[in-house]
DNA sequence: ATTATATATATGAAAAAACATATATGTAAA
DNA sequence: TTTACATATATGTTTTTTCATATATATAAT
């Protein structure tokens, strides 16, 4: 991935907070993120769907949920970049994660064993 | 300077060239950047305001040169950023350091004395 | 098993907002 | 007056958001 488009991906408020979250909770579904970031259900799909084809983000389907996580084959730098933005801008997603702790109902996500 | 607005600085592309040769460079100013580029003056100018507005250059005028050098007063973590998209994108200006090298009438970068 | 309904997510199309660029003009220094 | 740089305005382009709707899975009733 080119670095502008990179960037791209983490210079919009909704990305970042997706990525900030999810780096931080290893992985989220799209009504965890929705809950935490108090964003309509089609704005946050469309982000998310974005930094999938962007190929910073993979995605599972488990039964009606799909769960996001950051792509484990970027780059080590950007890596690199995303630990040190998490590391150094807690304030940025702290409403996100005070939100996600009170939510109830959150999915299950016991892989299934042999499905 | 919040993640956002630092992000939003390093993901347009002549942004993106002009801190990179700075960063390789030490300091630049407009003309070398313009040639460096091959851009026009305004729009390389105004995109480097737009980086000092940020606080991400600095500028000193020296004569009728102005050279712009990365803000060393910046939090560390973006140093870090920098310098990693730095080393690991090489070609990403690799036309535009080779243009700069070709360059004649470079200015004179002798500090002032006492001035 | 079939039908109906609920929940989770994705996407097409249109509107709105944000951004970038070009041209023209202004200012400062030599 | 020439060179170096900055900025305003107008315009064009890209991005983001919203609304409506579609798809996919799950659950309940028959």
């Amino acid at each position: 991935m080119p670095p502008i488009q990179f960037y791209k991906c983490l210079s919009e408020e909704t990305r970042l907070r997706c990525l900030l979250l999810i780096q931080s909770e290893d992985e989220l579904c799209v009504c965890e993120l929705m809950e935490a970031l108090n964003e309509s259900q089609p704005k946050v799909s469309r982000h998310l769907a974005q930094l999938r084809n962007c190929g910073l983000l993979t995605d599972r389907r488990q039964g009606q949920w799909v769960f996001y996580s950051i792509n484990q084959a970027l780059p080590e730098w950007m890596h690199t970049v995303l630990t040190e933005t998490l590391t150094n801008n807690a304030l940025f997603i702290k409403d996100d994660k005070d939100r996600l702790k009170k939510m109830g109902d959150r999915p299950d996500r016991t892989r299934l064993c042999c499905a």
